[in-house]
DNA sequence: CGATCAAAGATCGGATCCAATAATATCAGG
DNA sequence: CCTGATATTATTGGATCCGATCTTTGATCG
């Protein structure tokens, strides 16, 4: 669609991105302009623009100066993260389940099969939101869904992917399955509290993993 | 709160927010680099990286090697955020209601009136923002907020104050008190109910003007 | 011995310069 | 006169250089 031509900056903004959503430089990290450069084999010039961009986007937080770090949710705002998704997929829902034609049906199930099957972890964010999205997508909706999208990657960045998933793949493949059903089923009501407490659940998941984690580390800083 | 440290780029990127959210910079503008360089009194570089910024943050859009351009919303668009806003912003109420206390309302109040009295457009929309979020405080939810916020002057923006509030000041303020005392007699349901309506036909009568905007430059275009 | 201040090093922000790309104008051919 | 190729110009993107600011180290003094 958005066919840019690609540009130094535009290609490190898209790497860094990728970088800080999947863990790889997890939340604290210091970005040092010189060392980036380096890394990349370009000058600072395109390094500051996408810092400044991801700064836009919230990923990282510059202070003049001093450095640019990789930004942190807070455990109380990821928990309101994925209330607001919650409360906006919902509604998408709602709006979308009454039209949800075979055709999306279809996608939806290949996408859930491929997800049970697929034992390996590095596709199942981009699988999952997927899942969500063909559910949604009859709502015809694409501001909504951008901003969803955009709160669902932010939220998952800085798991590393088996802190997110350990534990909970067959219960999230379970409510899936439920899901799927309801919606068939045409019940709206019931799909959606199903959606509601399948997102709730994710994120106590998660901050309990979360919580482990630094406890964990404590420890370990500790010793 | 956030005290960086002033910084050419971030001086530009407030100024260029500023002058796009209030219509100074209408949609579709061309912003040449060397000429805001020029008008700015800085070199190029701090624009392009405030450009960037800005695009990031949706305000204007770029095509590498062609410029940038204030980017423009549809009328679909809008109308859509002003459908996120209203759910969310039904949501914060809901939350906060029950714990809105005298001094919420005294301030609300105060600003109700500021509204009602101030016979200049300038300031109206920040009052009309400090008036809604006044009554969300008490939920506490800072990531929601923050994102209704940039929903709000997103929305906002690219229309002239004229257009905005042209025959709708006395409606808005009608709304405005009832919404007050809905909350006061504790009708939550109510009260959402009219927020929700309130915000909504912000949004009709929003776009029932750009219509009649547009139609007429039309006109003016044939003639 | 610890604290404070100064100087050196590291890192960042901004200006200038150069290269790459797109828009525009010019000219040849039909 | 119109169309298409080519050259010129304008504008952007990137690299290098310079000045400003922050950090760190070390020396001096209490």
């Amino acid at each position: 669609m958005t066919l840019h031509r690609v540009t130094t900056t535009g290609r490190v903004v898209d790497l860094l991105r990728e970088q800080i959503l999947s863990g790889a430089l997890p939340e604290a990290s210091l970005l040092r302009q010189e060392k980036l450069a380096a890394e990349f084999g370009v000058s600072r010039v395109p390094i500051r623009e996408a810092l400044h961009q991801l700064e836009a986007e919230g990923l990282v937080t510059m202070q003049s100066h001093k450095g640019a770090v990789v930004s942190s949710l807070s455990i109380d705002d990821l928990e309101e993260v994925y209330e607001i998704r919650a409360r906006l997929e919902t509604w998408l829902l709602e709006q979308s389940m009454p039209l949800l034609s075979e055709q999306h049906y279809q996608k939806a199930e290949a996408l859930f099969a491929e997800m049970v099957e697929d034992r390996r972890d590095e596709n199942w964010s981009n699988l999952n939101w997927d899942f969500h999205a063909t559910l949604y997508a009859p709502a015809n909706r694409p501001q909504t869904l951008a901003l969803v999208r955009k709160l669902y990657l932010n939220a998952y960045r800085h798991f590393p992917l088996p802190i997110r998933l350990t534990g909970s793949r067959e219960k999230m493949n379970r409510e899936h399955r439920i899901l799927l059903d309801l919606c068939r089923q045409g019940d709206v009501a019931r799909a959606t509290e199903h959606l509601e407490q399948h997102i709730l659940m994710g994120a106590r998941h998660l901050i309990s993993r979360l919580k482990a984690l630094r406890r964990q580390e404590g420890d370990a800083g500790r010793a």
